[in-house]
DNA sequence: GGCGTTAACGTTAGCGCTAACATTCAGAGG
DNA sequence: CCTCTGAATGTTAGCGCTAACGTTAACGCC
């Protein structure tokens, strides 16, 4: 493996100057340099980066902090996103865990970590450390505005007439939970519909409880659209609506909240509040450089609104007593 | 950031006693060694594995080629494997692309990349490699046992009574897409059915091709099972019996390959090959460590078998004609 | 007591690279 | 002609760590 010394051994020169003609933007008579640079090439050098970090005192690695070993589609997609950032840029990445964190690092991504948690981790730092999610703490983060996308999802079903609209959500402490029902509650409200706990139901992401969840709900109450948390759980309320004999979209209409993989795969293809997750990876990557090279820059509080998508799973209400309940 | 230099300020002794007793199995005074360790603890020590590394004339580096960039859930869940085992071992890995190999680094992981252009890639090298996928260069590789898997599932359908079973193929030059389709024809051979072309189709890895695919080989053959490349072209063959007015699993047994996330999802449930994706990114980073501590290792190449999870994609066949066709 | 032995520690050098300062030398200006 | 300037190159030191060898002193043994 050729380093510095090879070549300068090569060209006749000093390895100072055979680093500075590598790194462009430096006095070396252009002749030299593309002797230097020829050279390089022929002996098949490739720069030492961990090397270049050590003289620069850092150590060109990037840590991602997951409170679980996680092969959720989700956060794997975010990982996809900030793996290539950082290489893209010359950082590697390591995983770490909130238990043991035990690597040097120049910087650190926080990513599907109990907020209360990443509280006191965020204490015991001393290095730069970036938050997907939200906190109060001085740190820089990225976000999604799921309040947001939940009401846009919600105000798409009242637009198409709904006034019975139940909200399946994600069992979670996270405040994302929280939000996205609260954006449910904000365009229900906001039109003038009714607000009822009645028609809010919980359980966790899975497809499992959620097709129990969604059944329980169209049991207890006369519906015509649900509102999910997640795409995962739209899924398991088009099941659950076969089994009350309702066929999405014309029975009932479903909108989803994640935008990406799933919706595509459901039938029918979901309508459903897009969040770019790879793009949050690449911001989240983006933020922790930059704070690395400029400690003193403001702090940078992303929240990323998600976009209303159109699938197929949602359907103007169609009544009998049409005209009459519509205003 | 505390230093070995630090600590030996700190305790009166040696920077290279500090980083002795620090590395445990070594002659340093117990007692000594408990006041190191104490203090290590007290400023906050944390190893810098980049100048370690560099002491030993390594990277501490692991690159992971893909030719693309993926957001594909598969090689999300083997890079998640390949993330963990690294992180676990002290090793940090950066994203490689075959375009723009530039980046020193201790080992190599190939993943997702098409085995022609992996032959010319592997002989640029000169470090370490370890290939996701097969290969008669001379490397270590990890890869599916994909003719077993697929022989698994069609037996299993065969197993159930149907004599008429299609195949529903990924469209791909790579080798894996060959192998289960041979998997397939070898169930059908060794039990005596008709092997024929005219049962098989092939397509795109996606929902909306396999759909069209399916429908095509439900419409032109009398087939009462299909077996798929994929539990995502499963999905579609369900999707597709329904259009033709059968019901999975009642009117058409499917079966898939794959088995991680979406056999779970769809509905039925899959029988599916299941494949462990995240254990192969292990064992890929498992291997590749190993060859960097002894390079002189005999070759690894590991084929893992499939095994058959059952879902409920699958029932025995019900002929009018029952006892008759059955020996 | 002299000598070897060994456990316990210290010193030196170097991994590949760059920041910071030192040097050289050509050309400009008086 | 000499100084001065600055572009082009060289030298030194050090990032944090460890391998390899050096030193010290305690101990044992004939």
């Amino acid at each position: 493996m050729a380093t510095l010394k090879d070549i300068a051994k090569e060209t006749g020169v000093s390895i100072m100057t055979v680093s500075r003609a590598l790194n462009a933007p430096v006095q070396v008579t252009k002749e030299l340099r593309n002797n230097i640079i020829d050279a390089a090439q022929r002996l098949g050098y490739i720069p030492h980066h961990g090397a270049r970090f050590m003289a620069n005192n850092k150590t060109g690695i990037i840590q991602v902090i997951t409170a679980l070993k996680t092969t959720d589609h989700y956060f794997l997609t975010l990982f996809a996103g900030i793996a290539d950032y950082l290489s893209e840029n010359d950082y590697a990445l390591i995983l770490g865990r909130t238990d043991k964190m035990k690597y040097k690092c120049d910087g650190i991504i926080v990513m599907s970590v109990h907020i209360d948690e990443a509280k006191t981790f965020f204490k015991s730092l001393s290095v730069p450390c970036v938050l997907f999610g939200k906190s109060e703490e001085a740190t820089d983060y990225v976000d999604i505005n799921n309040e947001l996308g939940a009401y846009l999802v919600t105000k798409h079903l009242i637009d198409l007439g709904h006034k019975k609209i139940g909200y399946l959500g994600i069992e979670s402490k996270e405040h994302f939970a929280r939000e996205r029902l609260h954006g449910y509650f904000k365009a229900i409200k906001s039109h003038g519909l009714d607000v009822s706990f009645d028609y809010v139901v919980s359980c966790d992401n899975k497809m499992k409880a959620g097709r129990e969840a969604a059944k329980e709900l169209l049991q207890n109450c006369d519906i015509t659209a649900i509102a999910c948390a997640s795409d995962l759980l739209a899924m398991a309320a088009i099941e659950a609506g076969k089994y009350h004999g309702k066929i999405v979209p014309n029975d009932l209409s479903v909108v989803g909240f994640d935008g990406f993989f799933l919706d595509q795969i459901a039938v029918p293809r979901l309508t459903t509040a897009v969040q770019s997750v790879y793009e949050i990876g690449r911001k989240l990557s983006e933020i922790i450089i930059k704070r690395i090279n400029s400690p003193e820059m403001k702090q940078e509080k992303i929240v990323l609104d998600p976009i209303l998508r159109f699938g197929e799973s949602t359907k103007p209400i169609c009544d009998t007593d049409n005209g009459i309940r519509y205003r």
